[in-house]
DNA sequence: CATGAATGAGAATTCATTCAT
DNA sequence: CATGAATGAATTCTCATTCAT
């Protein structure tokens, strides 16, 4: 019975800080971190601009407190993956599942990697938060199947990163609208493109 | 007579611009955009304050003119390439050859890319006037290819774009030296297991 | 019955004044009026910051609230004095006597002159409650003095005001620390150089 | 001919300086250090709140500022002084002659007085710059003529120490209005009092 | 055209005070 | 009464831009 107010005050407090979160991701989306004002992110939150500041000591704090979040939501299992199946759909479904964390926090991601040219620190921890989590399941299995033959000897360390950047491009090019013709490709296309084009290259044997 | 110093002036105009725009280079590549003021952009450059306004109406501009100077600087032909040769060779030639341009305007290339993610204008001014030359050229290349049975078919949209992502997100981290085991891995050789990793695949046929 | 609780209630409410008052005072001596932060005095003085209200209505009240809680242990009677004794030691012992108040509050005093600058008020009452209880009392045996004919005749107002700024000033230039030659000079020392000086004066006779 | 327009400049930014530290001055007189604002200042001056920072980094620096402007004053040779001549007359030359100064640069004394207590660089620059250049002349004077047997020993630096704050208080009491005795009593007479017991001391011979 | 002093519209942040619980 | 989260006015300082010289 004692602990249930702290509790609440807990939960109240976990709200408050969601609640500004959300709120500054949806400024920074749209503006951008700079253009954003804490006047701004405070009204989009519904609270007042002290009230941010009893949450996060800083503007930039907002940026480091996304990477948490997205970063905490990313920990859960990644999907199981039967490494007997098809290297084909294991690679599509791994793909899928940790891109799909791009999806739901797509509007935070812009921001952020706005930023990641302008602040080590952010870059640091994003790479290490976010991106490191993602390619290290997948250097594993390429090295697996490097050391059991089926995958030729390539640094899964450059494999693996350049197929993040593969997929980010294209992404991102999809998203931006500034090239037509990705208008009637679907992600699940370019996804399954990316895959193929990484597994069996591009030329005919 | 009249045109003498006229083109005289201009030519001053145009040593005065490339003057400014090499200071505001200078110091966004230091500072970034948003962190570098005028004032250390006009002491870089050597002017005054007032005197870049005489040549850009707004410091965004100076971005804006960076991309078209890189842009003009990239006129220059595309490597020829022998569409005879082993395409690998080509390949190499063709990313070591554009990719040259990144390493005489890198430090440009960052503060660049990071207001990228502010500014549609400039996102379009910059995938228009310089990624797109590039990838224009390889898209035909791929196409060709792919019409005379080479090449799988693959959207070449998407593969040079693919490549292009693999490419720079790679560079981006030996750059950015968020991973260690970059240390060791050279730019050829990044390069070269890329290239080498679209054209024939992962796996082992 | 009723009479009871209410007393009690007000000594806890006289005990909570005082709490906070003291947990004031540390937080004023070790950063200043103005820097010192409600919540600060909160913490220091083991409440909550909305309690400090409840008993104070604002947080320059607690400045007064200090000269008042100063004054009233300094109502305590003047140690008697033998005005038949020798002056030389009856000064000595006034001054020693009622400086030992400024020892007692002496990390007080220094927030509280700095905002006898800011506020006419607190400067009456400053002067009211602090300074003239002191004075009141040497100017009596001044004038007594005088109208002996012991002491000179000049105004006793401004003697013993003179005794005061000559003391204050040297007392706070010790503290203080800006003038090393202080370091090897007692409190006592100065004290009694300086009675020395206002009753015998420079001149040797 | 080209210097001149140099020097005009300066003089513009020396009378701009000049400008706003009078402006500063006049609202930290009446408002104090803390609550008078950069706009206020700014207002008072004739300047706009930018232009402050053009002169001064930051509003602190005004005070120091204000220490240096008048201690710069103060650097005009001490009234010269006979020290053959009687000291009641050299001793009430000397302390008009400095005391000038506070009453030329009175409004800028006092808040520079209220921000002694709360900044320990500004004592410290208070001290060494305004209170030293006067103390050091007189503590010379004393220690001469107790060389000379004219004066009893008592340490120079508490005497002129003691000097000054009996002086300084009497004049601070008067202005400030606290007590209406001071009404009735010029400064010229207080000053003239003050001298006498410091020389003669209160007991009659 | 070059200069750089002046501008003043913001921007992030702080903190005394209130008030619902 | 106690609490401390919420408030938002107020403040210092920055900096792109202008314009008189």
């Amino acid at each position: 019975m004692s602990d249930a107010p702290v509790d609440f005050k807990e939960q109240m407090a976990e709200a408050r800080r969601t609640q500004i979160l959300l709120g500054a991701a949806q400024v920074f989306a749209q503006k951008g971190y700079h253009k954003a004002t804490t006047k701004q992110i405070a009204r989009a939150a519904g609270v007042s601009e002290g009230t941010i500041y009893n949450y996060f000591s800083t503007k930039r704090d907002l940026l480091f407190a996304m990477v948490d979040q997205i970063a905490f939501d990313s920990l859960r299992p990644i999907v199981a993956g039967d490494t007997a199946a098809d290297p084909r759909d294991l690679l599509n479904a791994l793909v899928r599942d940790r891109f799909s964390l791009g999806e739901k926090y797509g509007s935070l991601m812009a921001p952020l990697l706005a930023e990641i040219f302008n602040d080590v620190e952010l870059r640091q921890a994003l790479y290490d938060q976010l991106l490191r989590p993602i390619t290290d399941h997948l250097e594993s299995y390429v090295a697996a199947r490097a050391a059991s033959g089926e995958f030729r000897q390539i640094d899964p360390v450059v494999v693996v990163r350049g197929l993040m950047g593969a997929l980010m491009l294209n992404f991102a090019l999809k998203f931006s609208g500034v090239d037509s013709r990705y208008d009637d490709i679907s992600l699940d296309s370019l996804r399954e493109q990316i895959v193929a084009l990484f597994l069996d290259g591009l030329q005919v044997k």
